[in-house]
DNA sequence: AAGTGGTCTAGACCACTCC
DNA sequence: GAGTGGTCTAGACCACTTG
């Protein structure tokens, strides 16, 4: 056995896949198992990885359909409702948390302010076209943005409301990224199955003087997005 | 059951992660199935989740322990060697494969050459002290680098050598990060268990008068690596 | 030879969607 | 209620490492 089961029929999925075409639907796990010759759980394996690939998309109750091809993002300090605009997609925000609450040490030390210092909470699911891609957690501090809760619409950009409204001026940030697996609480925001490969992206950007604007812990569905990094000399 | 019992089993097993520190060995997976009353299968999926998100490594034969941080590497144009080394660990590289193929249309158009025409194929693990961290496949005109052959030491920096030695000045580039389940292949030059979620960057650089030198497709392990990009205003 | 993680089976029940 | 994907069990065998 040097190629694992369900690698063999991975691959042989990936033919129906494309037999298919976007947006076609799957016989349901039980029956591909019969047909294939294998148990659901080898099935289910080749599916999942499938999935996670975002070659397919499976909704409980319903069936598993072929999925379009994955989003791309810019991995850089631009709008996201722009950015997404500029590639033909219908953003959309939802908040899910706005508060004030302490900023523990590490948080304290990213935003140059003392623990325990009150910080903003920002918490929005991202949608394209209608559909859950990503979590935004944002945390800013609030003694030096006293006015954001009157001057911030939550669901509009924030990027936009600083630069424009605060007169904020960007200078260098940082961004890390990584692949998590999402937890319950936020598979369900997102609508993901559990166990899901996402990307995660922390982000630390400062102004012109070099001091902390904010930190943003951003989720995205690793079977729905990729990003692009312009490479300079 | 609002949480599955495999994330309930996650969440005690970082407890017990905590207490072992970097290096320490679990229980074998059998006792720890026993000792919290789950099945294997349940056991299994967390710790495949804690392997992903980087907290514990799996060796067949020996157990399961511990993992060290994650490295994080820069998303920018310059030597792995040198990136890796500013971070204090030692770099090293090794051939996999190094010939000339024909491309294809996709990768034709990339390098903007015909179909057809000869490309190097040069494939190469990345190992960071001593581990296996990336696959990294480069692809660059045959016509366009006659003498690479003679040139290129095979495990050296191949940026320094077309920078150094053949006079190439880079450009502006281009880089896409999404994650992907690694083929098995893949998963077996990069040591790693099946079914793990992995960054894949696909690099596309051009010169200083916009012509393609390299199309770079590099496969790093999600659970040892993650990637840092500098942005700018 | 013993013990470890890796793969796979057969079968059960749950949660959700649609009719 | 019927059918779908999602979770979980108990048990088996394989592949690998170490003594």
């Amino acid at each position: 056995m040097s190629e694992p089961l369900h690698f063999v029929v991975k691959t042989r999925l990936v033919e129906v896949i494309e037999r298919l075409g976007e947006g076609g639907a799957l016989p349901p796990e039980r029956v591909l198992a019969k047909d294939f010759g294998v148990s659901r759980w080898t099935m289910r394996q080749a599916i999942r990885e499938l999935i996670a690939d975002g070659r397919l998309r499976a909704r409980q109750g319903q069936g598993t359909f072929v999925a379009t091809p994955k989003l791309v993002q810019p991995l850089a300090l631009v709008s996201y409702t722009e950015a997404l605009r500029a590639q033909g997609h219908t953003p959309a925000r939802e908040v899910v948390k706005f508060e004030e609450i302490a900023a523990d040490d590490v948080l304290a030390e990213q935003l140059a302010i003392a623990s325990g210092d009150r910080v903003y909470e920002l918490e929005r699911v991202l949608f394209a076209d209608g559909q859950p891609i990503g979590l935004e957690t944002t945390y800013m501090s609030v003694q030096r943005f006293p006015t954001l809760r009157e001057v911030l619409d939550p669901t509009g950009s924030l990027y936009r409301c600083l630069t424009g409204q605060l007169g904020v001026r960007f200078g260098e940030g940082e961004e890390l990224v990584e692949t998590v697996i999402a937890t319950p609480r936020e598979a369900e925001l997102l609508k993901a199955t559990q166990s899901l490969p996402m990307l995660l992206l922390h982000r630390n950007t400062r102004d012109a003087d070099g001091h902390p604007i904010e930190v943003v812990r951003s989720l995205y569905r690793g079977d729905r997005v990729g990003f692009r990094a312009t490479l300079r000399p």
